[in-house]
DNA sequence: ATCATATGTGACCATTTGGTCACCTGTCAA
DNA sequence: TTGACAGGTGACCAAATGGTCACATATGAT
């Protein structure tokens, strides 16, 4: 449980940096990308930032890498996000329904006001 | 496009916090709950924490608050979560299978080495 | 061998973030 | 009105994070 939760947390932070997430976006794009491929997608951002964001997204399984001659080539491995998206979606879907419930309940006891003017 | 993706950028952010996350599952397990009342469920940090974590997620729009008397209460909003969840699967879903077929035609080229020891 | 290419490492810095506190405001009840 | 309770604000600090660089290693081509 607790050991699970360490995979968990570790997708969620490398999921929370916009530059991250547009990482994956390229590589869904086109997959096996090496560094220098993606260091031309993002010209804002030296080899040593992206290098540092994609350790960060190997560290969470998000990205695996495979090594062909002198270059390192990312491949993205989308089960972690099913994984984590499967496990959230199952407990928020059921909240989703009943707040509707409860909102409904709520708006009985403590109506809001109208824009009459 | 741009301000649509400064909303998923918050949902992210708040999301990528395990003491964030603890918070919506305590108002997952009982919905509308006072300050004091999470505080009681979090021992190990004070009501100032609590009180700027529940910002976060009011901020990303996870939480609605309501005052009831000198209470704040605190209701779980999972739309976010939903509308966030919806479009990353939608967009990992597909490159998943995706990935089985390249991993297949990658194999035919760079074949693993077997452990025959 | 030599040189250009591609990636790796450690140190370094500015900013953000998580967390705490002293102090203040608002609300209920006696 | 007095006091206890619930929440809010701004300042403050330590740690984590995003980003850069000088330097080092490994590979391919000539």
């Amino acid at each position: 449980m607790v050991t699970y939760d360490a995979a968990v947390d570790a997708v969620f932070k490398a999921l929370a940096d916009p530059t991250r997430r547009a990482l994956l976006d390229a590589l869904v794009e086109r997959d096996g990308q090496s560094v220098q491929a993606l260091c031309d997608r993002f010209p804002d951002m030296t080899r040593f930032g992206v290098m540092k964001h994609l350790a960060v997204l190997e560290a969470a399984g998000l990205v695996t890498t495979r090594r062909e001659g002198r270059a390192k080539l990312h491949h993205l491995n989308p089960v972690p996000i099913q994984q984590v998206a499967d496990r959230w979606i199952a407990k928020y879907a059921q909240p989703f329904t009943r707040a509707l419930v409860d909102l409904q309940t709520q708006l009985e006891h403590d109506p809001p006001e109208h824009d009459t003017a």
